[in-house]
DNA sequence: AGCGTGATCTTT
DNA sequence: AAGATCACGCTG
């Protein structure tokens, strides 16, 4: 599978909700252990007129990575408890990403199971926070991109149009209408959570 | 359906 | 300085 590079990174947020699905999230951990998934529930969310974007109003030290380059990671804390794993979008300056929702375990699988302490493995990474538990990804990775040497995303191809599912987003309460949540028809790892 | 848990942002 | 909110997950 192919590394994608900056260039894929180039489209409009809402053109990456949809393409990012059936896409290969890769990290290697410092001690080389690959871990792998297939994204397959994503959700957009932008500076302008979205008032669930943490960066609807204006930059400040939490948001201020969501206003990076394309293909940066962009990671907070929510909740007291759980870390939820964004992909910068749209051009430098301006406030864009695609949260990650939810991915097929691919490979890597043992180490997920130990950190999710769990065999399950539809229980794995169909979460937002879960996904990032599964990886290891905490906030100490906000701000690094998918160019480097850790964190990688792998060409495949895009679904076709008939399994590509659109909702309004989950868990949130203001601009509860927007229809820019996208996930794969009948994937079991596809989260639970149930849209606003 | 209830609640933990803590950072962040808004309001006083 | 204090209060509200929160892109969630687990228990029961």
């Amino acid at each position: 599978m192919e590394r994608l590079g900056t260039q894929f990174f180039t489209a409009p947020t809402l053109v990456l909700t949809e393409r990012l699905l059936g896409k290969v999230f890769m990290r290697i951990t410092p001690s080389g252990t690959v871990l792998k998934g297939r994204i397959v529930e994503t959700e957009a969310y932008l500076g302008n007129n979205d008032e669930a974007c943490h960066a609807w109003r204006k930059k400040t030290e939490r948001n201020r990575v969501m206003f990076e380059a394309p293909g940066t990671l962009y990671v907070y804390f929510s909740y007291g408890c759980h870390h939820l794993l964004n992909i910068v979008t749209e051009p430098e300056g301006i406030a864009g990403a695609v949260l990650i929702r939810a991915m097929e375990p691919l490979e890597g699988i043992p180490s997920m199971q130990e950190r999710r302490n769990t065999t399950v493995e539809t229980a794995l990474m169909s979460g937002p926070a879960k996904l990032t538990s599964a990886l290891g990804i905490d906030r100490s990775s906000s701000g690094r991109d998918l160019f480097g040497n850790e964190f990688f995303l792998l060409d495949a191809p895009l679904p076709p149009p008939s399994m590509i599912c659109t909702s309004t987003r989950v868990g949130i309460t203001r601009s509860r209408e927007l229809p820019w949540r996208k996930y794969l028809a009948d994937n079991p790892h596809v989260s639970k959570g149930r849209p606003s």
